[in-house]
DNA sequence: CGCTGGTTGCGTACTACATACACAACTAGC
DNA sequence: GCTAGTTGTGTATGTAGTACGCAACCAGCG
């Protein structure tokens, strides 16, 4: 079977489908107990790496597509936070067309997905180990990569990946990532290597316990982590957002 | 002649001049001295206001055309800030073709005019004493109103104005307004009494001066303002940005 | 010219929060 | 039982935010 031929399909009814000129790239945060990942794909015969993102429907909106893209690519249900909007000058136009042309679809040359695109930047804190990857037909690598060592990207992802880092850090800076990138339960010093990680440095082990507790955003458990070959850590679980 | 005629104009040629599907509205926010005010307009035969807006044209970014908006409307040139992307499944639709049938041009049921629209909202902080409004053809009336009182809004703009106050209300907590909305000289109190009109509560005169000081978002001037029969104040203006 | 009302400019005490650091408790391995 | 390594808890210090008192000053008036 023609490898494009999903994408065949999708570009048939593209114009039937989708607000054209528009699209949304959703930056997929996980935490891997190390650093702070982000979610890339790479399409079909590129060698560049993308954010996934989408088009937007006639009959869902915005917030609706970004919540539709994550969840075709990750199967996770949940909500996502629109941090910008980019509309550069240069937006698709030059880029898109060879990449399409790549993975086997000829965009005719009038085609608004030959032109200029207006992208809106969606941004998710998910759960590393709930995460159930789905390639698609078109996409051939789609994996974690470490935010600091990112590879080559299409467009300007590059830019788009550092603007919602931004609006990260400002959350972690107000303790607000809440614990919706630790798995259910963790123990102290986990979450604060998270914080660590989306900072970019270190933090005091008894102020950051001493805040997180008095913010209530954790929830003590009856339970420790053994194994470890010193003192065993108390385990907690994210609160219940009120 | 038509009144209409500017308008019909500019409906020949949108297909060809600018991005469909996607607007762009600008929160203006001036103040008077006593209360913060919002840029609104009301579009020919219609009872509703709007926000100063307009669309994207291909040859300009996202950021160049909000500028243009604002410099059509009040004659000015100056940056704004984008806040938020208003893409609910309701935008546009069944309003926007009766407006412009009450205004003399008749949107055909399949143009994009007629359907769902998504619009970037900017932020633009204006000095008052130097918007010079510019009405053009198809708008009836443009003037100031006390965000605390505002008309009747076409769209969601009335939800456009209190997410852009929320964006206005977090800059000011961190004393980040600087003099954008101040005249050129201005005392401090006055300064205060614009915190005061963002914020919504009264400020501690003494907390005040110390706090704006010490940032050095102004600067001081060998003058007073007299005839005020009390102690005459010390007259500031804002500190260039660096 | 001194007195008065009202406001501005300046300083100080108090409180809350963030930061810096010390020590005991505990687990696994030997 | 001893040790290495880490966790849990407490306390001291510094810095920023808040509350408030008082003198300086301008215009108006008797």
């Amino acid at each position: 079977m023609d490898p494009a031929a999903p994408l065949k399909k999708f570009f048939a009814t593209i114009d039937r489908d989708v607000i054209p000129h528009l699209s949304l790239d959703c930056v997929v945060f996980g935490f891997d107990g190390e650093a702070l990942e982000v979610l890339l794909l790479r399409w079909r015969n590129l060698d560049r790496w993308s954010l996934p993102g989408g088009f937007v429907r006639w009959d869902e909106s915005l917030d609706a597509a970004a919540q539709r893209v994550l969840r075709e690519r990750t199967s996770l249900t949940q909500n996502l936070e629109q941090f910008h909007a980019f509309g550069a000058l240069d937006r698709g136009g030059s880029e898109v067309r060879p990449a399409f042309a790549a993975m086997g679809v000829e965009v005719p040359e009038g085609h608004w997905l030959a032109g200029r695109i207006v992208s809106i930047g969606y941004l998710a804190l998910v759960r590393f180990a709930e995460v159930r990857l789905n390639l698609g037909n078109v996409v051939e690598e789609c994996r974690w990569w470490d935010v600091r060592a990112r590879p080559p990207m299409t467009l300007d992802h590059d830019a788009i990946i550092t603007r919602a880092l931004d609006t990260l850090r400002i959350r972690a800076r107000s303790f607000q990532l809440g614990g919706a990138l630790m798995p259910e339960k963790f123990t102290m010093p986990e979450l604060q290597r998270l914080y660590e990680a989306v900072l970019g440095h270190a933090l005091d082990r008894r102020n950051f316990r001493k805040k997180v507790l008095e913010l209530g955003i954790v929830e003590q458990l009856p339970e420790f982590r053994t194994g470890q070959r010193h003192r065993a850590a108390n385990l907690y679980r994210a609160r219940p957002e009120d």
